[in-house]
DNA sequence: ATGGAATTGCTAAAAATTTAGCATGGAATG
DNA sequence: CATTCCATGCTAAATTTTTAGCAATTCCAT
């Protein structure tokens, strides 16, 4: 919910440049924008988010360092759950598939392998459950 | 990136609605949408989003059924790829740790084991390129 | 058939988003 | 220093999105 939420399409993409590399700079935001609007723009764009509470910044020297106000980890959890509930009626199953068989995500066996040791903790932990 | 792209707002979460359950009237999208808008504008909503061309609509006795022009298997994968570069650096690892971690609770051994299955299935299919 | 309910075709207007640009202040450079 | 470059604070305007509502049509039950 947190990028999804009830964001304009500039605003979106601007959470979205913020959450790919952290803290950054007006243009540096606009340089990781598709079809970058107006430095302005992405200034006021920032001043709304900031203002709305998705965004705050610091300052470096003098100019301003933008950073998403919920931290990643929570936004992603929550941008995955909606996903799964949109696109694979809420199976993991599925979306772990979709993600091994998607051709650009080769995976070496080397991660395949530790893939399988995380679904193995997991299984672990839930024998000690019972 | 198709579920993403350019949309608006309200485009976006009509969209959504309609991923999550396929050909609907208009009155099935209003119902599914948070924070509901007017008929209108959901109807209006699906006709810009038809002249666009990510939405097409048949008859059904008087009413249309909108669906998405892209269908729901590419749009997943686009929307998928999308989530793990913004939120997980494009490591699929983290987003099945992720994934097991958020839901832990609710999957099952049995769950498990076929998570594990598709694992091993997609190292045998490594096995063959060597 | 006939009235009511639901749905579409349109058009226009309200609201929100997005953009542009001037004025100002600091930092860096020569 | 003086000048140039960047970045910010603001304000106003352009554009897009979003909403509202009337008229016409189809469907259904009475």
């Amino acid at each position: 919910m947190t990028v999804n939420g009830k964001f304009s399409r500039r605003e979106r993409e601007i959470m979205e440049v913020l959450y790919r590399r952290s803290a950054s700079t007006v243009s540096e935001v606009l340089e990781q924008m598709p079809d970058p609007p107006s430095y302005s723009s992405v200034r006021a764009l920032l001043a709304i988010l900031e203002q709305k509470g998705h965004v705050s910044h610091r300052k470096d020297g003098s100019r301003y360092l933008y950073t998403p106000a919920t931290p990643r980890k929570e936004a992603a959890q929550s941008a995955l759950s909606q996903l799964v509930n949109t696109f694979f009626g809420g199976s993991t199953e599925s979306v772990v598939a979709t993600l091994l068989s998607t051709e650009e995500r080769n995976l070496s066996v080397e991660q395949l392998n530790r893939l399988g040791e995380i679904i193995e903790a997991a299984k672990a932990g839930k024998d000690l459950e019972s």
